[in-house]
DNA sequence: GGACACATGTAACGGGTTACATGATTTC
DNA sequence: GAAATCATGTAACCCGTTACATGTGTCC
């Protein structure tokens, strides 16, 4: 009845709920932990998304106990299912990429250096974390008692696209350091100018 | 004096004005054809953005002519630099990135290899673009006569990573096609979990 | 007895998107 | 004369974020 389209992050927590009941905060970390990678979300709405999914009858709740204390115990429906199956099958929106660093290091005046390495920081650093992340997760995967064993093929496949964007980036953010760190204080326009051409050669040569 | 804090699309914005003075359009056109990589925006709300900018001090309108069809040409003042270099100075956001086909992928029951390979061909059809992208503008850097020479050095930088992020995805999809399409149609528990801790090791191991 | 994790929210605000609107000018 | 592009917007809507609020149970 309240209707109005559900959005993607509905869909997401439905996902979960399609591969086992969770409680409201599980299914809330959850979304942080493993979704979050490729659908962000902050935690406050979600609690009210699942609300959403209850009162559209995609989902039942149950009273559930963790010793005495009270929680929301989160279950698919059958019509849940159905809508998520329709959903699954039309193809997705693409990437969604932005990044203010990025953004500065492309407008980050020659003359200062440090402006542009600390941007190249920023990215640099976020691709470590990730790959830790990588990391955590393919231990996880590998070990003999992973959780959901049975998704494991397809997660293997997500991990890989994980930790193949987040090495290109760390590659990156290597060579860029080294790069910047190399130019010259005062800008000299005509070698500066060689100096970029030959940047871009040898990424297309090594196609 | 309207004041509330500038968002970053207003700096981005700015960043193009600290290169050369724009009209609005040409502004709109730059920032979906080369900001929009690593900032992308929606058109509709930059012509506002920019009266904000004009209305702050920080850039100046002057009516212009094409023809005799009229434009508004912004340029930045002195005030708007030194606040551009200061908000430069600062470390920027980390990358964002959120992909609702992954998503679906993720969730995509093995069953139907059909649905997990459309999400695949989004991925690899969204990078083929952008590499064309790349091409595209690679042309133009090595061309004798391209856009800004001054700014080379640095938009060589940014190219690489344009070019190896989409390279990386690109690689990955195909990898992730060849992959879903050997998978047997009944999901096959224990090898299927083989398989996946293989395609994991198989990463790790080419660190 | 205090800190910390569990568990679930509310309220305000805002940036951004989609869709639509409009007129003028060049091109075929 | 139509179509495309130049040039500039408006209006509605909404998803999401930040910041704050609150109580409970466990552990040391």
């Amino acid at each position: 009845m309240p209707s109005g389209g559900l959005t993607t992050t509905h869909r997401a927590l439905l996902c979960l709920l399609a591969v086992r009941a969770w409680s409201a905060y599980e299914l809330v970390g959850q979304m942080g932990r493993s979704v979050g990678v490729v659908w962000p979300r902050a935690r406050s709405n979600l609690y009210a998304d699942l609300k959403r999914l209850a009162a559209e009858g995609l989902a039942t709740t149950e009273e559930g106990r963790t010793g005495r204390r009270r929680r929301t115990v989160y279950s698919i429906t059958a019509t849940g299912r159905d809508e998520l199956g329709r959903w699954l099958a039309e193809p997705g929106a693409a990437p969604y990429v932005e990044c203010e660093a990025l953004l500065k290091l492309a407008f980050a005046p020659q003359s200062s250096r440090q402006a542009a390495l600390a941007q190249v920081a920023v990215i640099a650093g976020h691709a470590q974390e990730r790959l830790a992340l990588g990391r955590r997760l393919a231990e996880e995967h590998l070990a003999a008692d992973g959780p959901l064993p049975e998704r494991l093929h397809v997660n293997a496949v997500l991990w890989r696209f994980l930790w193949f964007q987040h090495r290109a980036m760390a590659d990156w953010a290597q060579w860029a350091r080294e790069e910047i760190e190399q130019w010259p204080d005062t800008a000299d326009s005509p070698s500066m100018r060689r100096r970029g051409q030959r940047a871009i050669r040898a990424a297309l040569d090594e196609s």
